[in-house]
DNA sequence: GATGGTGCAGTGGATCATCCACTCAGTCAC
DNA sequence: GTGACTGAGTGGATGATCCACTGCACCATC
């Protein structure tokens, strides 16, 4: 069973407003329409205008000040990678960085979880390749080939690694569906992945950043192929 | 002229959920009470805690269902590094793990950047380096500092590069502060950072990586001094 | 003329009461 | 059993209202 999210007001709202933001219709550094001015606009009540607001507000794109406005953030500047899903949706030319970037702390990660990994690790990074072999659709392949990169950035044994990944990962879900043709075989997934993991688990730091870049480039480029 | 922000209802009952949430009051996969409960035992109104709801919401520490309730997300598996901030708020033994990142990445960019940036960077470079010499109070130099690197991402010609710096960063905010010693003296800070941009300037790939290793190595030596 | 206080208009902040939409489990007719 | 229905409880959205803050024009004072 799956739960779907469903559209609510605000969402749409924050979809909309976050698009003119990145559009440039409110270019960065100006202040926006008073919120009685833009609620009305949009159609919307205040207070769900300002829900709206508070999110766009956290995500880093707002800035708000009491008596005076809000205006918008020079986000490109100051911004942090939780930008990226929402850069991805709107230009889907930060693909390519994306992979760049996942690229080479992908191949740091395999080299640190070969350092450091232990039996514990080692295990569950067997049974997660496994599962990528034994999973069904390019969705399920693709959800567990995740997994187990999930699992090589705690063997790290530094938690911000995991994050990283998280936040990597994030940045492809807009259009993840057009990237799961490297999942589509089961079998052909799990092989790419067998050096990296068997690296890690013999400890070999060098082996293991290669398997990782490889395998990386791998993916990578039968993705860009289904891109382009 | 500094504009200081102001606590808002809002800020407080988000910092005081974050915090209930992060000690584990209500636990990872738990629905919180319902959100005319909670406003009632916080003393707010329901308007209000949905406010401060929407920005947990956007920062991914909950998940709203309409017609059922408000869980707790499995953050820490899940999450973003953009948690990074509040987690170093709530147990500071985050730091040192995004240290150790913060230097590989660090190495990474520099490489990057001497293998990729063209004269444009360098003037900027070194003019931000010359900036952090000229800065007054440790304050000031840090900032300076920081926006050597931020250059040093830009000059990767990879956006998500300056988005990860960025989002580092933000991770050490709630601790800037305690982290200002290796910029008292201008002097050192700008003396600590010249090899990494000449070696950038330079082309040369492994001069830049290296001296980016040391000079994280350095400062982040002297940070970890006065924290202990 | 320069200075400093004051009032006002406009902004966002917060609240309240109320209704709508959704979910789920229990009920009941079939 | 099966499937439609109902009601209680949840979050979603609204509109009205008041508060707190900011910036500026104004003006008395010096």
């Amino acid at each position: 069973m799956e739960t779907l999210p469903r559209e609510t007001v605000v969402d749409v709202l924050e979809n909309r407003l976050r698009e003119e933001i990145l559009t440039g219709r409110y270019p960065a550094g100006d202040y926006l329409p008073t919120e009685r001015r833009l609620a009305e606009r949009y159609g919307v009540n205040r207070t769900t205008l300002k829900h709206a607001y508070g999110r766009l507000l956290q995500a880093g794109l707002l800035e708000t000040r009491h008596g005076v406005g809000t205006k918008v953030r020079d986000y490109l500047r100051l911004g942090g990678a939780d930008l990226l899903p929402m850069l991805v949706r709107h230009s889907p030319d930060w693909i390519g960085e994306i992979f760049e970037v996942r690229r080479s702390i992908g191949a740091l990660i395999a080299e640190r979880a070969a350092a450091r990994s232990g039996r514990k690790h080692h295990e569950e990074l067997r049974e997660l390749l496994a599962a990528v072999r034994s999973a069904e659709g390019g969705d399920a392949v693709q959800l567990a080939d995740i997994e187990v990169h999930r699992a090589l950035a705690r063997a790290t044994g530094n938690r911000v690694y995991v994050l990283l990944t998280n936040t990597l990962f994030h940045a492809y879900l807009p259009v993840r569906s057009a990237l799961v043709r490297p999942f589509t075989d089961p079998e052909a997934a799990h092989a790419r992945l067998v050096p990296v993991v068997e690296a890690v688990v013999a400890g070999e730091r060098d082996a293991a950043r290669a398997a990782a870049e490889s395998y990386l480039t791998a993916t990578e480029r039968i993705m860009l192929e289904e891109l382009a």
